[in-house]
Order: structure tokens, then C-alpha cells, then sequence
DNA sequence: CCTAGTAGTTAAGCGGACTGAAGTATATTT
DNA sequence: AAATATACTTCAGTCCGCTTAACTACTAGG
């Protein structure tokens, strides 16, 4: 049996490749919409049910109370999102997506979708089924390493600190 | 034989999964190194050797030439990028990624790669192998993609539909 | 040489997204 | 009730990346 080359260079040809059309997209996406990385973030967050808070939010965007609270109101006047007061604790606004911010979110995702469509058509029954069974895999595993990480950043950090709260930092 | 979610499904959910972590990535790696959008796509297409010139390199981000000129000269006095005179036609500049250029896209890549290994350690040799076969014809299939799309836009990629002004009326 | 065209830069100005400080409204504690 | 804390907003100011217009430097054609 023949080797092909090691999983390590083959995740990193797939991850050149897939960044280069994923940041295209992404500015793409952002000249289109006039919105800003921020507003796109909390959109994402927003679409897959992550948080409520406008703090809250702007601690995840790594950016100030206010800039927040402006951030959002650009997103309410656009008509992309809803900002209701909490009943439980009035001083708390829960936000979500309105119709039409769920509606441009899910551009997004089906403009990549796509794309992924097109890169899978061309293929046989049997590669087609292959493709299908690993990346069940690895949506499985990568939801799972997601909320690893959750566990142990938190969402709520407790008290002070109005710093940039970076997320984890992979890098080195 | 039981059959999976139809392929179309699993495509859907690893990219929302997948797109959800690359934008929060690129969000984070635009914090940490104080780059715009323009810029990290500027690197990127210099890293994957597509584009030579300043005013075509902003043709390709979407912005006019002055703002190209600007936006990299930043780069330049970050260190990242190196804009040396063209022998053959003393007017244009060539751009290249300094070698500190090129390591800040490594890192990048790296933490992407690095992400993708962490999804994939877990699994048996076989399903590591099958990940190996199915991202080998998934990267070669986008790459052929690219290709076909580039003959089509040959010298405009997905920037918007903004188009550099010709008709700039230097009548004088 | 003179004119026109092209690549890039400089200059002036605009708007957006951010910041810190102060303000409002609600909740909690004493 | 009073003091304090919390969630958000408003305000004033700053910075940055963009735009257009005008400019420099080079190339190409008559």
C-alpha cells in the first residue's frame, strides 16, 4: 500500500487553501454589507445563540461598553437586529437577530455552502459518501473541542477588568 | 445499508462550524497585529504569489489606488512588506513579503493547521486516513476551482463591484 | 521634443469605529 | 432610605482608512 503524504501536510494544504476563499469571503461579505468585523462577529455569535448582553457582546469583540452599545444600535437601525429589555432585570437589553439579520447571516453560510457544493459535485458515489462520513467527523469533533474550550473561557467573566479579554491565543 | 444526513446537510454544518471559527481567527489575528482587512488580504495574496502591483493589488481589496499606496505603506514600515522599483518599467513597484511578512502569514496558517490537528488526534489510524484521502481530493478540487474561476475574472477577483476609476480627467 | 498615457504618491477632507468620562435607569446591599 | 453596583447610553474627542484632486516620475508615440 502506497503512503500518501503525512495528515499534517494535507490539513495544511486544505487550511491555505480554505483560508484564502474564507478571508476573501469574509471581506467580501464586509464590503457588501458595510458592516464592520465587530458587527459581523456579533451577528455569527447572535445567529448561533451564544449571548445576550450588549457588554456582554462587546467583551467577546474585544471592545469597549460603548462601542458596543453603538456597534449595536448600527446593527437595530439597519434593521438586522432587535434590542428588548430584559424583564427579569431591566437594566439588562437581550438582543437577537431580526428576520432579516437571520436571513443575511444565512447568505453567508449558503454562499460557502455553495462553494463546497461545487468543490464535492464532481465526484463519484463512493467519494461523495467518503467526504459525507468525514466531515461528520470532524463537525462532531470540532463541536466537541468547542465546548471543551468553552469550559474554560467562560463567557461571564465575574468583576473587573474592562481589558481586552483576548480569547485564547494560539498563536505564538 | 443505513444511510447519513444527505451530504448536502454535512456540508452545511461544517461550514457553519468551520466559519464560525475561521472569522473569529481572523477577527483575532486583526487585533493582534493592528492590520485591516485590505492588509491581511494584501499579505495573503502576496504569500500565494498572485499579485504584483500597487494599484492592482488594490484593485483586487476593493479600494482605489491612493488607498492601495497607503495601506501599504504601512505595511512597509511595519517591516512586512518590501516595495522595490520594477527595472524593466521604472514606474511600477514590485511587492514581496519580507521575511517577517511571511512569517506573520505562517503563523496564521499555523494556527489553523493547528486547530485542524487538534480535531484530528483523536481519531483511529483508519478514520485518519480517510480524513487524509478526503481533504487531499477536496484541496485539489478547489484548487482547480480557483483556477477555472481565475480564467473566467481574470483580473477581478471577489472584491466588490467597485471599479478603479480610469476616466480620471487629469486634463490640465 | 512634445503630447498623451500610466504607476504611484501626496494632500485635504470625510466618516466610521473606537476611547474615556459622565449620565440615566434599575438592582442590590446595608 | 441611602449607598453602592450594574447595564447601558450619551458625549466629546481621537485615530484610521477611505475618497477625490492634484502632483511626480516614468514610458510610449507622433
Amino acid at each position: 500500500m502506497e503512503l500518501g503524504p503525512p495528515l499534517s501536510q494535507v490539513l495544511r494544504e486544505w487550511v491555505e487553501v480554505f483560508m484564502r476563499r474564507s478571508f476573501r469571503d469574509f471581506r467580501h461579505f464586509m464590503d457588501q454589507t458595510g458592516l464592520s468585523p465587530s458587527q459581523v462577529g456579533t451577528l455569527l455569535r447572535l445567529y448561533f445563540g451564544d449571548c445576550v448582553g450588549i457588554s456582554d457582546m462587546g467583551e467577546h469583540m474585544g471592545i469597549t461598553a460603548p462601542a458596543a452599545s453603538q456597534m449595536v444600535d448600527r446593527l437595530v437601525q439597519q434593521g438586522l437586529l432587535e434590542r428588548t429589555e430584559d424583564p427579569e432585570d431591566r437594566r439588562c437589553k437581550q438582543l437577537s437577530l431580526t428576520q432579516q439579520g437571520r436571513a443575511l447571516v444565512e447568505t453567508g453560510i449558503r454562499s460557502r455552502q455553495q462553494w463546497m457544493e461545487e468543490l464535492t459535485v464532481a465526484f463519484s458515489p463512493e467519494e461523495r459518501e467518503a467526504i459525507n462520513e468525514v466531515l461528520t467527523l470532524l463537525t462532531r469533533a470540532a463541536r466537541e473541542l468547542e465546548m471543551e474550550q468553552a469550559l474554560f473561557h467562560p463567557s461571564r467573566s465575574a468583576g473587573s477588568g474592562r481589558q481586552r479579554s483576548t480569547d485564547h491565543a494560539p498563536d505564538g
